[in-house]
DNA sequence: CACCAATCGTCTGATGTCAAACAATCTGTG
DNA sequence: CACAGATTGTTTGACATCAGACGATTGGTG
């Protein structure tokens, strides 16, 4: 069997002693684990993390330039604009021009795009669930406060 | 003054919001400034993020083989090769063959990967402190234990 | 021994992100 | 108005990471 060859590695487990002794790593393993899942979560859904967010923020808070929203959900600017053309071809969004300012768009959300937010939307609760399952609803609280005193 | 336009955008703080509901981009989020802290400490000091931790790895138990070094510290293979490369060419490591399976090697830390290892090393402490200033010493317990039961 | 599957280190191709440059447009100063 | 500097969206090039393929080697089966 596998384990009795194992015996002569080390096999020390020395992932968890780091883990503990760098909060950095452990902090940047853990949500390498997590993004994979939101890609994988995104991937069966079919609408990638980047339009899903650019979706919800346009439902908040109205039209937005890219740079807008750039800023706010932390993406690059040139990414944004590959994000925007995946949106806008699918017709979940529309680039018009802001007549104050046209240098920039005012990227807004059409109909369409509101109904595919909604339900996308809707499997959120049930993926982060699945992702933190390891974690009691206390202590998701607690990571969420922390990591918000940390941004 | 650039605040008297800026009340024209929405200016929301919208991604407060955001993070506030979806924990795993929160952790993302937080992740990310922590790596790049992580790499301008890493750029200062002169010793990669990746080559500190495969120093350290083997100064804790003793020589591996790339793969026993890629497993443990989630760094992909291909990456690995080019580590060691590095670390082999500044002398702080040595490859030796391993007897036992001709197929991996001995990945071997030097005398002056050890005392390269100690001079990285001390700088640790210091810069986790900087990184996690918005966190009292418990709280960063906490937020350690709370990762610790996500891996 | 001959053979087949698995493993280790390496290399290559595809992918994604980021910095820098660019044209178009705006603001402000003279 | 003319002109300099900043901003927006976009493109390009450099860079890192990852999946897959490959030779060399090992272990196990007959």
């Amino acid at each position: 069997m596998a384990t009795s060859r194992a015996a002569g590695r080390v096999r020390p487990a020395y992932f968890q002693q780091l883990a503990a002794e760098r909060l950095d790593i452990a902090l940047c393993r853990a949500s390498a684990a997590v993004a994979r899942a939101a890609d994988a979560h995104a991937g069966e859904e079919g609408l990638g993390v980047g339009q899903h967010l650019v979706l919800q923020m346009l439902d908040a808070v109205g039209p937005c330039s890219q740079q807008a929203l750039s800023e706010e959900l932390r993406i690059d600017r040139s990414v944004m604009v590959g994000v925007c053309d995946d949106l806008e071809r699918a017709g979940h969004v529309r680039r018009e021009r802001n007549p104050d300012d046209r240098r920039s768009y005012a990227v807004t959300i059409t109909a369409a795009g509101r109904r595919r937010l909604a339900a996308a939307r809707a499997s959120i609760p049930a993926f982060l669930d699945d992702t933190f399952s390891a974690l009691t609803p206390d202590e998701r609280d607690q990571l969420g406060a922390l990591l918000a005193k940390l941004l």
